[in-house]
DNA sequence: TGTACATCAGTGAACGCGCGTTCACTGATGTAC
DNA sequence: TGTACATCAGTGAACGCGCGTTCACTGATGTAC
């Protein structure tokens, strides 16, 4: 009933902001520890309702952190795909691709960091959740490259691998922007070079690929 | 002065022995959680001594975790190096290699464990050790593929990425060969189906890369 | 529009529990003579 | 070899603390008439 509503009552709409605050304070709150030492307290301090205030939205954290997936990810979708889809020179595909990720990093860092901590981490269904969109993401990746006249006469198997390949790529060089916009490790244009140079790497591999099916 | 002793005391031997108890059983007890919520008491009840035992072996938790970083990927080194510097004809090189992987995470599936989630856990001295024990590993390898006639006039840039490529393609195919074995994801036959083709993308992308500076 | 009743997001107090850390101690091992 | 003293890994009790969860509640919002 109240899903199908145009205009969501008061009380909705305030216990939407609750949820929204509880999401925001949680994620903001992992920037220097992992969802698994997460405490539902710090979450409702930080937001100023009390701790069984929660039990009104989630059923517990790592429940939230599953919520912060769709969060985090969800929106992803129609971005990746359509910025790849764009065709023009390999070297400027490139360039776009890395420079792309490199903005999603200075506009969500607190995202990605989850992600790409979360992606291992010790929380079962938080990992499931992120493999699945990541899964989607392979999968819509490859339907991209299945219309690229490189990949004309891939196998399907060959298509996925790549895709996977590439989104392994776009997680490892999020992590390592993210890496540089803290200071550990080599700053952003060192990592936008190295990241760079592996996209012609592979695309290289691809446009020497023979199909193996 | 005990350090350079050849027979360790009796008492030494078995503060040694002690501590490595602890190391194991905090390994062990990470199967399921990480290292953040690992608690000090959990790991002390597991072997069977007091609490206050611990602080005569490490600082709290996080030390006892840089440790298992040692542990974990110290005695990897030469492994690692040796194996790929075998020359063998080119696919048998990568089955070889793949191959390599599969053994070691059936060997050590905890330690691999281990250091797949903490790489971006949420313990930074934890995460900063094993940054470093990998860029040596890069390194390294790195070493080894100067010597390859392919690679011969490569830049030392161009070799640096290369090698940082392979580390971490190994660590995402153990983290997969991981998942396989615990029955999540691909099986173990799917999974080094990829993984060889992955490397063959990026052998095909090497033997046509032309220099970048 | 006004009234009477229902809903339910958020409260605040209480609970039992296990945590990390401290401390003075014990008793086996090691050392000096 | 025997004795007297020093070392120190591990003990066990105690501490204060914050945790997750429960429960009856309140009072603003929503609904029926």
């Amino acid at each position: 009933m109240s899903s199908t509503q145009v205009r969501p009552s008061q009380r909705e709409a305030q216990k939407a902001r609750t949820r929204r605050a509880l999401l925001d304070a949680g994620l903001s709150l992992l920037e220097h520890q992992s969802l698994s030492s997460l405490g539902l307290r710090e979450i409702t301090r930080a937001v100023g309702v009390s701790p069984a205030a929660f039990y009104r939205h989630f059923r517990d954290v790592a429940d939230l952190g599953v919520a912060l997936v769709e969060d985090s990810l969800g929106a992803l979708h129609g971005v990746v795909t359509s910025g790849l889809a764009e065709r023009s020179e390999d070297g400027d595909r490139i360039d776009h691709s890395v420079e792309a990720i490199a903005a999603f990093v200075r506009e969500h860092p607190e995202h990605i960091r989850f992600v790409v901590r979360e992606r291992r981490g010790g929380v079962a269904a938080v990992r499931v959740a992120i493999g699945a969109q990541l899964d989607r993401f392979a999968d819509e990746v490859a339907q991209v490259l299945a219309d690229d006249e490189i990949s004309r006469d891939w196998s399907a198997d060959d298509l996925r691998m790549l895709g996977e390949t590439y989104v392994d790529h776009m997680v490892m060089t999020a992590s390592a922007f993210l890496e540089a916009a803290q200071g550990e490790g080599p700053d952003e244009a060192a990592v936008a070079r190295t990241a760079r140079r592996q996209l012609r790497l592979i695309s290289l591999g691809r446009r020497h690929w023979t199909s193996t099916d």
